[in-house]
Parts: C-alpha cells; structure tokens; sequence
DNA sequence: GTAACTGCAAACGCTTTGCACCAAG
DNA sequence: CTTGGTGCAAAGCGTTTGCAGTTAC
C-alpha cells in the first residue's frame, strides 16, 4: 500500500518527534520499499536524499519506528538485520529467496492450530511468528 | 527425545569428524537441553564436562552441528543467538517468554494455507518457519 | 529558548581468523 | 603419520554510546 507516509510522519510528529530531513529520508526510504532493508541497505537508500546522513542517524530512526510498529524485523538464515514495513494484524511474510521481496498475506487460519497446540503442551501461546520463503513471480521466470 | 545423543556423534564420525572431549562437551550441553542455548550458555554448561574449552571451539562446533542440520537457531526479537535441537520434518518451534523452554509441536495443517498464498501471489513456495511464544506450564503457575 | 536530533569518533560485544601445538584415527 | 581440532590472541564487523554542535518547533 503505497501513499501511507503521509500517516507515518504523522504518527511520528504526534509522538514527540521533530521531522528533520534525516529522518524523512529514512521514512521515504521505507516506506516506498518492497524488500527487507539492512541498516546499510536505509542508509544507501536515503543518503540520495539527504546526503549528510550518518549511519548511526539511521539505526536511531530504525529503532524509534519499531517501537512505534511501523517497521518490523525480518528474520533470516544468516541473521535478522531487515527491516520491512510492519504487517498489520493478522499478516505474515512472505519473502523471495532470490531477490528479497517481500509480500505481506493474511494468515488467521492459524488459531485453532495453536488451541491444539495450547491443550497438548500446556503452553499458554501469546503471540507467533510466520515467515514464508520461496521465489516470487519475476524470479521464477528468470530461472 | 532424549537418550538421541548416539546418533549425534555416529553422524559426526561418519561426515569425517573426530569425537573430542570439548566436542563430546558441547554436543551433551545441546542434547541435554530443553531450552534454546546461547553460544555462551552452550559454553558454560560445556565447562563443566571439559574445563579447558575454549569459545572458539564452541563456535566451530555449533557451526558443524548446524550444517549436519542436528541444531537450529531460535529467532527472538532481539537477535537469533539461540540454538537448540533441530526440528524433525514438520516440526515447529514454541518458546516460553518467560524461562525460554523449547518445545517442538507438529503443524503439518500450513500446507493449505500454502496453496492460497501461492495462487494470490504468484510465489513458488519452498520453506517456512514458524515459531509460537507463550508461557509453559511451569511460568503459568508461577505468575 | 528548549529539547530533540545530528554526525563524528570512540567504545563495545559478539563472532571469526591466524597460528602454532596437539591428538584422533 | 596425517589431518582435523584445539586454545589463545588478535582482528573484524555491525551496533551502540558520548559528546558538542545544530535545528525543529
């Protein structure tokens, strides 16, 4: 869903933040994304718009979104430095192996899973974590 | 599943490998635990079998036992340091939030859920990874 | 004017590598 | 005897912190 920066600055400002040019091109950075971004990958990204940028700028606005769950990591083999646009409610990832795109898809089917789940072990299950992986569309055809 | 460890070290020998004291150590640290293991807790608890092991060593073997696909990592927010002992075919993961116990439950029931996904958007499905947090039994009664 | 934000440089912690020695097979 | 494994120390690398200057509001 493009076109929803808007909100994210908005989100931002009414939690206190100061919108510098900085941090405006690590929102724009993220938000017109469709793969899963490492620190380095925003930083790149956003140093054409704002060339001063520093890295560490980066990983203190990375933080700051997460916590207001506009971003959420990406987890994966070799470690969990991506960051993507934050599903919302029941979505989870679906990402390419070859090229990184990310697709977020609905998932709620999942619960009378873990009722069965939650009897058997005795767990009481909080909260999961579905990450999907294969080769997109485009990929696909490439090979 | 205890009493595994057998096959573990069978499965070392046979891919070339050589049975050492700190080997022995951290392959028993892994197999004994129910719960995910940093490298450093593998290392504690290796200590007390092999007192001269070195880091380095459980690094190294971690690696191997990874790549044998005997261990594999558990994704927390904030990092994958975690190991513990491998998923067997449809097997998922369920970690306690609380003391970090793991435990492994089917959930063969994702394919159909695969098989919408896939038409939707076009991907070629080829893994996935899901992982439940939640409190055990134990944690419950506590709080 | 004030408090949040910035970039830089240094510090930090986890992981990996180089190396000489050791031990399994 | 050969080759893989070991521990140590040092290097490496991504992330975090301290700080003085800057800027949004």
């Amino acid at each position: 869903m493009p076109g929803t920066d808007g909100n994210w600055f908005e989100i931002l400002h009414k939690s206190g933040c100061r919108l510098t040019a900085p941090r405006r091109a690590v929102v724009e950075a993220l938000v017109d994304s469709l793969h899963a971004l490492t620190p380095v990958d925003v930083f790149d990204a956003a140093r054409k718009d704002c060339p001063g940028l520093g890295l560490v700028s980066v990983y203190r606005t990375l933080e700051k979104l997460e916590e207001l769950g506009l971003v959420q990591r990406v987890h994966l083999t070799r470690g969990c430095q991506g960051f993507v646009r934050a599903a919302n409610g029941h979505q989870h990832l679906l990402i390419c192996t070859n090229c990184g795109k990310a697709v977020l898809f609905e998932g709620d089917k999942l619960e009378p899973l873990f009722n069965i789940v939650s009897k058997n072990t005795g767990f009481q299950i909080d909260s999961h974590w579905l990450q999907v992986f294969g080769l997109c569309n485009a990929c696909r055809s490439d090979s």
